[in-house]
DNA sequence: ATGGTAGCCTTGCTA
């Protein structure tokens, strides 16, 4: 069995000790990190490796930045997603490991939707679906983990009202994560807890935390060959509960051997 | 009531 975390840490310099406490507490094989907000010469690298972690990490000055941190070796990693040369922006980063094609996705947030940030979003969820089409081909298993900036029905918002019109809930948003899904990937926390109202992120605004105005925007897409494999797929809110918490908590999933 | 908080460095931008 392999378990696999998901988690936007946002900055891993600012979360490295909340990072190493639950890498110590919860032990998962792979680890799919979001919002390094760091260069990778700037990585943590070390204090990673000390727990038994090898790292791939794509990252860029005081934005985005994605990582996978795995207890195996880390093979043929590739840092972008194809389709925009000229995007700069780190926020994909894809290698093998146990066996399966893993990703660390960071997508797009796209607010304000009447700014070049949406379209920008669109397009990138666009290259996304095309690149998750060549990956299903392969007929292997496939994980990809990340922060998704989709809330994929009102179940995964607090207020859907409110959110009504916001990059993470408007309908051309979950329409494009819809194509991805309808390809042939399953969400694995939805699949596993259909109806089950539980979120992976809080602002830092107010208590949100406190009374549970969360969203649900960090997932898994699998693979059928992945899909048929996946035994389990929790929200660990303990770590969004601590000081100097990160507002997102991890996802985690098991996948059998 | 266009607020509030956090993290980065660009003392504004991103989320």
């Amino acid at each position: 069995m392999v378990t696999i975390a998901t988690w936007n840490v946002n900055s891993i310099k600012a979360r490295i000790v909340n990072l190493l406490d639950w890498l110590g507490e919860a032990g998962p094989d792979v680890v799919l990190l979001q919002e390094l907000k760091c260069t990778e010469d700037t990585f943590p690298r070390l204090e990673i490796e000390a727990l038994g972690y090898r790292v791939a990490a794509v990252g860029q000055k005081s934005y985005n930045g994605v990582a996978i941190l795995s207890k195996a070796p880390i093979e043929q990693a590739v840092g972008r997603l194809p389709g925009e040369p000229e995007d700069e922006q780190a926020r994909y980063i894809e290698a093998t490991t146990f066996g399966l094609r893993v990703a660390s996705i960071y997508l797009p947030n796209g607010n304000p939707t009447n700014s070049d940030k949406y379209p920008y979003k669109l397009r990138w969820m666009a290259r996304l679906e095309s690149h998750v089409r060549d990956l299903l081909a392969s007929e292997q298993p496939v994980v990809l983990g990340g922060d998704y900036n989709i809330c994929p029905a009102d179940l995964d918002v607090h207020d859907p009202a409110g959110f009504r019109n916001d990059a993470l809930c408007r309908p051309e948003s979950r329409q494009a994560f819809r194509r991805i899904l309808n390809l042939g990937v399953t969400e694995a926390f939805r699949a596993l807890h259909p109806g089950r109202r539980a979120y992976s992120y809080w602002d830092y605004v107010g208590k949100a935390f406190d009374t549970d105005d969360g969203l649900r925007i960090d997932h898994f897409l699998l693979s059928p060959q992945a899909a048929d494999r996946l035994e389990s797929c929790e929200i660990d809110k303990r770590p969004r509960g601590r000081e100097k918490a990160s507002d997102h908590t991890p996802v985690t999933c098991t996948i059998a051997a």
